[in-house]
DNA sequence: ACATGGATCGCCT
DNA sequence: GGCGATCCATGTA
């Protein structure tokens, strides 16, 4: 069993975000976007790589949050913390290769009754320590303009921080 | 039918 | 910072 840590997501909405996949309605490729929360939405990106998200909102609502980095473990991740080793996977394209993750997983539950190879539990690391940065997102051609990635603070591998917006807004 | 281009990555200069 | 690899959903005819 590979356990991981999420330090970066991205979300993504429906007929209101032309970045969407969803943005015109339901297709065969994001039909899953419409469906219930916590089912995965795998597709194919440039033709190369996988790309992993989590569906988010209720059936009927196109939505998905994109998984763009990670951290795993062999061990559960409250242990790992005494075992500092760990390999990064920066980039969706990345995180979906380390996790073995391919266009099989798609439509899979990996919440409520996961009965596939992914399933998500809440953390236990200390969340009230952690901090969360946010920023544009990344790659996008329409819709840039939203502030939708969020990533954990304290990770310089992570994409490229640019457009960073944080809570303090001395930063530019 | 066919053309297009993308929620990318790694290697090149 | 630029480009090639490589697939397929989607738009247009």
């Amino acid at each position: 069993m590979v356990h991981a840590r999420i330090l970066e997501t991205e979300a993504y909405g429906g007929g209101d975000d032309p970045a969407s996949h969803a943005f015109r309605g339901p297709t065969p490729r994001c039909a899953v976007m419409f469906g219930p929360a916590g089912f995965l939405y795998v597709y194919r990106s440039y033709g190369v790589h996988w790309c992993m998200n989590v569906v988010t909102e209720s059936t009927g609502t196109a939505s998905a949050v994109l998984l763009r980095a990670a951290e795993i473990y062999s061990l559960p991740v409250d242990g790992a913390a005494r075992d500092t080793k760990s390999l990064l996977l920066s980039g969706p394209g990345n995180l979906t290769r380390g996790l073995g993750i391919t266009g099989t997983d798609n439509g899979q539950d990996c919440c409520e009754e996961s009965t596939g190879r992914v399933s998500f539990q809440e953390s236990r690391v200390d969340v009230g320590a952690v901090r969360v940065g946010c920023s544009k997102r990344i790659g996008l051609s329409r819709g840039q303009e939203r502030l939708s990635r969020y990533f954990l603070e304290g990770y310089p591998a992570l994409a490229r921080n640019r457009s960073r917006v944080t809570k303090k807004s001395t930063e530019s």
